[in-house]
DNA sequence: CGGCGGCTTGAGGTTGGTCAAGGCATGTGG
DNA sequence: CCACATGCCTTGACCAACCTCAAGCCGCCG
């Protein structure tokens, strides 16, 4: 049996954080060096393990290897909104580090693998590696717009569309880091959760899938989802996937 | 009479852009000689002028020095959703020049100062200035914060709720770029373009308002509104300037 | 002076939230 | 192995909130 390098089990390459950067830039020698060190503490969370709470100090960040989580706030009326499902490759803490306090809450939805990054280390990163700096723009502006399009989601379309719209992105975001199969994917929320994603209640989220199903759209078995009809569904939320799966490729790499 | 260097009627670090870097790192002489190339190419857009159009290419940014716009998409349902207020100091085009075409449309408010700014400048900012492209990193996050807050108003608030954060969030963000005074501000939009960013419709819009003049929380005169009662209008509107007016500053600058 | 955009107000109708009850699956402890 | 508890899905009835449509008004600008 070798003697295994830590992590050495899988190439750094399968790394869903990795496999973004690398398929936005070109990463050298140095920069795997550099992520190779800044991804060697690991740790784990347990389903409904709150990682980050509001109103708490935060000087680190997460790198999500596996699992899912939600970042959400509780409102004083008692209801809550889900601003973003968190899927591996993300990063949890930004902006949270930033502020003096958190100013959303974040937990794991199912059992999780972490990487535990202090934000020293992820300046140093930033500064002494330009090119994945300037990644990390374009990541943060590809977050934007999708926060943008939950914007519109919650604001403008109307339930059924907003399911469409929802349910696709899901299904897009899953599959670029290998999280969903071609149809269908894995649900890691409740229908009540679904509801605090798009603004809906949980019985109203139930009826428009039922209507999604009765129209011939999708297909749900337990938490699983097929979209049966991409193209019918796409129309209806008027869902463009470019703002998710193009990789910025103008400017640099040089 | 002094010859002048060109844009050197003010000082460059009135620029709110660079004012804004300037809050949170600190710009050696090598910094501002490249924002200073960055900004050369000043351009000026007329009130109603679109900037961005959803689905062409824009490879290039604008960066605001005077004037406001908005960053809206339009739905086939005929609405509109309002993504962001943009303001002086804030880049226009991101994350437009990122895809092969636009996702959302910007038109100026009012008769806007813009500098041009190619992509590939911009990139080579980020590769050459690294503690530039940090900053950016954080401005990007602060970006999201205040796009997650919009989902959680259109998604979560009850209208007055939603109106009374809006603005509060308004009278911060122009407060910090030096155009509202201690208590109020010149609203750029009408009221029908206030209930789309906040998924309202105009005469409700309309109804919110009158409900908060009458409880003596704001005063409404033409187009400049005036927080009477900021205390009562944060805890209505569950508002904590927090996400808008901390600079970051753990970290770094070191 | 005339037109237009935006504010204001009202009436009516639909949508979607709330509340409540029942069913089903899963997991747990005796 | 069964009894029970728990969480989630499902469905229905009711009701309020908010949208739509519409009309009148004001102020501004040409």
């Amino acid at each position: 049996m070798a003697v295994q390098r830590k992590m050495a089990t899988k190439p750094m390459e399968d790394h869903p954080f990795i496999a973004k950067l690398n398929r936005s830039i070109k990463l050298d020698d140095a920069d795997m060096a550099a992520l190779d060190a800044l991804l060697s503490r690991r740790i784990t969370a347990k389903k409904a393990k709150d990682l980050i709470v509001e109103g708490y100090e935060y000087p680190a960040l997460h790198i999500v290897e596996s699992g899912f989580a939600i970042r959400y706030k509780l409102l004083h009326n008692g209801k809550r909104q889900i601003v973003n499902v968190i899927v591996p490759g993300d990063i949890i803490g930004f902006p949270a580090c930033f502020y003096e306090y958190a100013v959303f809450s974040v937990t794991a939805l199912g059992d999780m693998n972490l990487h535990h990054v202090s934000l020293d280390s992820f300046t140093d990163l930033c500064l002494s590696r330009p090119n994945i700096a300037t990644a990390l723009v374009w990541f943060a502006a590809r977050e934007a717009a999708i926060y943008a399009e939950h914007i519109i989601d919650t604001g403008r379309r109307e339930p059924l569309e907003r399911l469409a719209h929802f349910l696709l992105e899901m299904l897009t975001r899953l599959q670029v880091v290998g999280c969903a199969s071609e149809r269908s994917f894995e649900m890691p929320l409740s229908q009540e959760g679904i509801g605090d994603v798009v603004g809906l209640s949980g019985p109203h989220v139930n009826r428009m899938l039922g209507e999604l199903k009765s129209k011939g759209l999708i297909a749900v078995s337990g938490h699983e989802i097929t979209i049966v009809d991409r193209a019918a569904l796409q129309i209806l939320g008027e869902f463009r996937p470019a703002y998710l799966d193009r990789v910025p490729v103008h400017g640099r790499p040089r």
